[in-house]
DNA sequence: GCCAACGTTGGC
DNA sequence: GCCAACGTTGGC
């Protein structure tokens, strides 16, 4: 089993839109980035555990515990005109991007950046590196247990 | 294949 | 709004 760090901006799904949802789960929507896509379609499992995290918002940080709720398929948003993640290389018949499901299992009081970085244990956790951008990062073993107590 | 320009991310 | 860091694009 593999743990995750996924980044969502509360503005757009928070993790109370997501536990509001059916099944506390939602369609990871809008990942753009090719090794965040390939984390999805090559690594994830069912099961795997997942950091809730916010993005770009007044409070960054860990704001649930979260699980990989399905393998990996095509992201619909790609082929919706409409949508902000429209692609329009991206053909049904070849995907460029994928999707996961992820469902909350309960929130956390936010594990705010300045908290994370006071701890020398995380010191390598992805997310607190210099320029990381990346919307989904793999976490440690060890970081999981740090964080989660688990 | 190089690399400059550009766009995006995301904390502050 | 600022700006550092990074990924992508596209000319050559």
């Amino acid at each position: 089993m593999n743990h995750w760090l996924m980044k969502s901006e509360p503005g757009d799904c928070s993790v109370d839109d997501a536990l509001a949802a059916p099944n506390s789960t939602v369609p990871w929507v809008g990942v753009r980035n090719y090794q965040a896509r390939n984390f999805m379609r090559d690594t994830m499992r069912v099961g795997d555990g997942v950091l809730f995290y916010h993005s770009s918002c007044a409070l960054p940080g860990i704001v649930g515990i979260a699980r990989i709720a399905s393998t990996s398929r095509a992201d619909p948003t790609q082929f919706d005109p409409a949508s902000p993640y429209y692609d329009l290389a991206s053909k049904p018949e070849a995907p460029r991007w994928l999707l996961v499901d992820v469902q909350v299992l309960h929130k956390v009081e936010t594990i705010t950046l300045p908290m994370l970085r006071a701890r020398p244990e995380l010191a390598d956790l992805l997310v607190l590196k210099k320029g990381n951008r990346l919307s989904i990062t793999p976490v440690a073993l060890t970081h999981w247990q740090a964080i989660t107590g688990v």
